[in-house]
DNA sequence: AACAAACATGTAACCGGTTACACATCATAT
DNA sequence: ATATGATGTGTAACCGGTTACATGTTTGTT
């Protein structure tokens, strides 16, 4: 592999020459660049990263944290991100963190010691205890889905509160007189934003009860479990917005395994707009979040923070948009 | 940042001394081991992998190349490539290809200016050329999906060929008479190993026709496209064996519009096992692929070869199962 | 003509590790 | 008593770049 000490053998001219022309910082000659563009062409130089970042401490590489990856809803997410970074010629490191905070700290440290110029927080237990890791080690960071006041950074994400209130209208103009909800785990600021958002609405009316409250944990699973109990407290509930898509679909195959018509007898809305939605029979109503543009504009943000083009701390919030599908189209009209 | 100089002067020693420690290599004095250490918890040193990967040429990092993270196949199988590779103290970088050509060779030339380790490729449009240029560069890698004469490298695959035919006897013995296909891209070694199980079996019978094979895109959407070609030639047709899951989501789908009962009228069999087949209803019956134990295997692998513990090239193919499920559960038994 | 500013290039220190080699000490075998 | 091998440590070169600084040459200005 030719080194940069080789091109400017070959060119006749100096390193800092050859590494001046390569940057393109500096002055050099015209007809030097070209001898140096040809040596260059003729050792198929390529410049080393390792000896680069060892002198520039610049990696060009972020680090994604997610909870898991097979979760439906990171894949998209992640793809946005890469797709960004590519273009900022930045590369990717993708990290599962299942939410634990001790494999978070694991990762916070491997990326400081690989001098990672950045990291995306979309993983959920992210405290200030770890946030004042990153500070501290002066590593540019930019985090998704968290409440904006918590600690100073930068923030991407939607806005949880409104679309939970969306959903709760949308099920009550498609007829549902007694709406429950289905929350995900109250660490993650998304599910307890969507859970409030609810419950403002639904303490209105008398029908209201705590009870139509259901914890989940964001799992099919967890929303098959949760909407059994639901249903056994309250068999005459119409309609349940449900804090996230998986739990949706949990939810809706139970009910149909427990003969329960969906959504004559029961709409159901999700929220987070994965593509599965669209697969489930009827197909699922959900508060959609434009999880493409989120990562996108986070990956932005973090490589404007690298490149120190941003200093202040941004927290964008990106509108939801309801879909409106089988899961709450209901024949019975009131 | 404490670096290994300070350490030594703290500990009274040569940097020497302290990277032997360090990399527990050449003899160090247990004294000399205790006070090293402890001058490392103080300054809370941590050595820094860009020097290193310098001065060795390691970086404990690979590249993992597959077409597009968003496919619903791919996140399971990346997830086992970040659990194995972490546990061995490797870092992951994710890499979407789109199977282009020339995106793979762009992500091959900066994987090798960064000096990665290995590569996993999953994406399918590798070709003797990129093989050639890893070779070249000297770069380990392993593919997956890959048909393994074709050129010389360590491949990790499952069993499509005979998987197409437990999906055909399974789609006969639930009482089809007439099976047709639906196929993938015949550039992926996968696609056409399938299409080549059912093709060897369906031959047999006097029914066959090469119009009963259909070619999609291994998308949703291109499995309705493809199943309403396949009703309109065939309407009397009474099984499909589909050639990926998500083209047997979108068939089921689409027989679904048109008026036709899965499993009753046609019963249909994917092939992958992603998690989507249990979300849709009926369940799709498919031949599972054992995804994550796939990746765990690709990326052992892969390190080995790193590790220099590997040196002939290996082929590992996994078994299939059978997910046989509500799409095949015919009540109209012969 | 004198001088500043812009242009062009080279030298060498530095980034933070690893490791070959030299050297010293000590225990053991002969 | 001496040779031998294991143990323990330091020096300095090296990995392959970047860049501050010095130096020399042009060009333009007054």
């Amino acid at each position: 592999m030719a080194t940069i000490k080789d091109v400017a053998k070959l060119a006749g001219v100096s390193v800092a020459t050859v590494s001046r022309f390569i940057n393109k910082n500096g002055y050099v000659n015209e007809e030097t660049k070209l001898r140096v563009e040809q040596a260059i062409d003729k050792l198929q130089y390529e410049r080393n990263a390792m000896a680069r970042g060892l002198a520039t401490k610049k990696t060009e590489t972020i680090a994604l944290i997610l909870p898991d990856i097979s979760n439906p809803f990171f894949p998209e997410l992640a793809r946005a991100v890469e797709d960004v970074a590519r273009t900022y010629g930045y590369t990717v490191i993708l990290c599962n963190s299942d939410n634990q905070v001790n494999k978070e700290k694991g990762y916070i440290h491997v990326l400081k010691q690989r001098y990672i110029d950045g990291i995306l927080f979309a993983s959920h237990t992210l405290g200030a205890e770890e946030v004042g890791l990153m500070k501290k080690n002066n590593i540019p960071f930019v985090v998704l889905d968290r409440v904006p006041a918590e600690v100073e950074c930068s923030v991407v994400r939607s806005k949880n509160f409104e679309g939970a209130q969306i959903a709760f209208q949308h099920l009550q103009e498609v007829g549902c007189r007694k709406i429950a909800h289905i929350y995900g785990p109250q660490e993650l600021a998304t599910a307890k934003e969507r859970l409030m958002g609810y419950e403002q609405l639904a303490r209105e009316f008398d029908w209201f009860s705590p009870s139509l409250m259901v914890q989940g944990d964001f799992t099919i699973d967890g929303g098959g479990i949760a909407v059994e109990l639901l249903m056994s407290r309250h068999p005459d509930i119409d309609g349940i917005f449900i804090g996230n898509d998986l739990m949706a679909l949990g939810a809706m195959k139970k009910l149909k395994q427990m003969g329960i018509h969906v959504p004559d007898q029961v709409a159901i809305c999700g929220f987070d707009g994965i593509h599965l939605t669209k697969i489930a029979d009827p197909e699922l109503t959900t508060i959609a979040q434009p999880t493409y543009e989120i990562g996108m504009m986070a990956t932005r943000l973090l490589i404007k923070k690298i490149e120190g083009l941003m200093e202040e701390d941004q927290t964008h919030e990106f509108d939801v948009t309801l879909l409106s599908r089988g899961s709450t189209e209901r024949k019975i009209q009131v």
